[in-house]
DNA sequence: CGGCTTCTTTTGTTGCAACAAAATGTGAAG
DNA sequence: CTTCACATTTTGTTGCAACAAAAGAAGCCG
């Protein structure tokens, strides 16, 4: 189970622990293992994953390099508890990364890829229709980075990838709200229908429209509490 | 000289050694200090640097994280020697995210900032007749950043920041060819003007050309090798 | 003289322990 | 019951040494 992980498409060089570390932490954020406020230390990683404490502390500061964890205090990293004003940044950051990823991904589809996209929504109905959440919400990233990573572009995807990352572990505790409410079925349907088509501005409308929703929904849960840990 | 490092106004924790490190050497990579295909080791670091293997491998893998340096091979980290597929998806990046931010400034700019754009402005026009194009990009820089955190939003400043660092060796070594031909003296003028009218298309426009400017220079030095190391 | 193999040196990795500082728990005083 | 000060524990940091693997150099064979 890891659909997005290597992104990256570099020079490969044998993975350290701390590499492997730092993916199976980005694999139990965005699984929701660990919530929002949550506190991570180094030796409490270590024991968890079964390393010593230098790759635990590379990884843990890796994560807190590109905010999927962030400092509560001088001595203590926490899983971000996300602000308003967060919020409001990741979703434009969002908007104009995966916007971007988006265009570019209609000039290299191909037939096949389309099908690819109606195979994983299949999956994404069936998911909600038996009320499988973490299963839904993964299909759910699998089919926008299949998207994404049709751009061709594997910083970009990488950088998109970190938003998410940021977002996970808050949208995590939104479910199973925020799918019953979901209209991204209808976003998603769009998005099909564009690549279809060839119409570059409507497949970017409809990954606009499905961040914007999830914005709403994140925002909505924020206010009354829904989220906090 | 640093004027746009704490660019994240996050909870200031007592930085450590590794912060340090990773900060100095973030500086003499946008200095030049370094050059596309140079090797950086551990060791060699932590000599240079003053400080032992921790902390400067803590530092390499930090910018090996945000792409500032890449692996050449499984046990060599160089400065990167930017592809022409690199550069193009920077480029696409940078607009993205640039022109996102120019057009957030606008509402939140004062009259001041105005000001102090202009007085920025005249000092890269000196440092350009003085040839002293270290200076002149450095101001270039100040220039740009000025704008973008007007926007408000310290993460997507942190990640045009990264764009930056990405070039920031390549670019160092077209100079002075660069600045010679340059024509970004226009581009900043029409964004100072855009700026004083509120014209939001308008500045982000500026921008973007100046970034597409700065990507032919860039490709076309590439192309005929006045990069390599 | 060129290409390949072998050997030496360099280099990244990782575990660990000592240190300093912050977080937490405890208790007393108001 | 709350609040503040103190003591204890937890936690991050950092230097270092041993290990493994890769890079580089030297030598050998064709």
């Amino acid at each position: 189970m890891s659909a997005t992980q290597s992104t990256l498409g570099k020079q490969m060089q044998a993975p350290n622990l701390g590499d492997t570390t730092y993916e199976e932490l980005r694999d139990r954020l965005t699984r929701g293992v660990y919530r929002p406020g949550d506190k991570l230390t180094v030796r409490s990683v270590a024991e968890a994953l079964g390393v010593s404490s230098t790759p635990a502390r590379d990884a843990i500061n890796r994560l807190v390099a590109d905010n999927s964890l962030v400092y509560a205090g001088p001595k203590t990293v926490i899983v971000p508890v996300l602000t308003e004003a967060d919020l409001r940044e990741i979703t434009y950051i969002r908007l104009a990364l995966e916007g971007l990823a988006a265009e570019l991904a209609m000039e290299r589809r191909q037939p096949e890829d389309v099908e690819n996209l109606m195979e994983i929504q299949t999956k994404i109905n069936s998911a909600l229709l038996a009320k499988s959440y973490a299963a839904a919400l993964w299909h759910n990233k699998e089919f926008h980075f299949l998207v994404y990573r049709l751009s061709g572009m594997p910083h970009l995807v990488a950088m998109i990838e970190a938003q998410w990352l940021r977002v996970g572990p808050s949208f995590y505790g939104l479910y199973p709200h925020f799918a019953e409410e979901r209209q991204g079925v209808r976003n998603h349907q769009m998005a099909i229908e564009a690549m279809m088509d060839g119409d570059r501005g409507a497949l970017r409308a409809a990954f606009e429209n499905d961040i914007r929703e999830g914005y709403r929904q994140l925002r909505s849960g924020l206010l009354d509490g829904r989220i906090r840990s």
